[in-house]
DNA sequence: TCTTGACCTTACCATTATGGGAAGGTCTAT
DNA sequence: ATAGACCTTCCCATAATGGTAAGGTCAAGA
């Protein structure tokens, strides 16, 4: 299989089979004479892990330690709880961020007439020109 | 004032401001016989709009609009809003993504027991070898 | 006055993960 | 033989920020 065909099997761009293998994710592939990377089933298996962690939003780095611990047959699945534990908690710490910033705006939005007159509730809190931003 | 000064004031590192400048989105201030970068209370204001911006999750570009629109005496406090609901959409869209990946993850901790048994709910998901995700 | 330390200047490099493109080699079907 | 669809490597770009290095400047104290 070359490397378009791994593409489409797995997901993963050839663009980014070749970046994962440069940077030490994945090994090299063999070659033909002609030097084109051959795939076959077990590494399109693997390339299908990465893009299901990616996709979960595990940076590549995990995703290689959840890869190493996938293939090592000793492992303690503690330690792959701990690594998924860790990263919910990210996640849910990225979410309240974001939700913090959608709770302002949505303030300053709905306190903005929206028409032409020169004063914009919005622009002032930006500019911290209003005491508060909270507290209708 | 000189860069550090207006950083301190701002809360914007003088990285960052030097930063602004180079890109364009503020404009070069005067300088010193020795070539050192002055500011005065209007630019430390700037620098705090888009101070502000930027915790809101604006991006640079964004913050730029709303700094050309809060300069605008002429401007329509529509503009400011439409980007603004713009920017909390994009936020709200942000926000499902990570929980639905929440959502998933805390499924397959759910389901490991964390001991030292070589088989592991959530690698076997990453790996696809389970029939489905949810469901218990 | 000289030195020291804190500040400033520019310029370059690194980050994260991905895409785009160029220049050139290969394979397959007509 | 030739066209078109592949493949190869190499370089560039993204968004926003931090770091570092080499060198100039300024203020205060010995």
């Amino acid at each position: 299989m070359n490397i378009g065909q791994a593409a489409d099997a797995s997901g993963v761009s050839a663009k980014m089979i070749r970046y994962y293998e440069q940077i030490g994710l994945i090994r090299p592939p063999s070659r033909t004479g002609s030097n084109y990377r051959v795939y076959g089933s077990d590494e399109v298996h693997v390339l299908r892990f990465i893009r299901r962690a990616r996709t979960l939003g595990f940076s590549i780095e995990e995703t290689g330690a959840l890869l190493a611990l996938w293939q090592d047959k000793t492992r303690a699945s503690g330690e792959v709880r701990d690594i998924a534990s860790e990263h919910i908690a990210a996640l849910e710490t990225k979410i309240a961020e974001l939700e913090s910033m959608v709770g302002t705006l949505k303030h300053l939005v709905h306190c903005c007439h929206g028409d032409n007159r020169p004063d914009c509730p919005i622009l002032d809190d930006l500019a911290g020109t209003t005491s508060k931003t909270k507290g209708h």
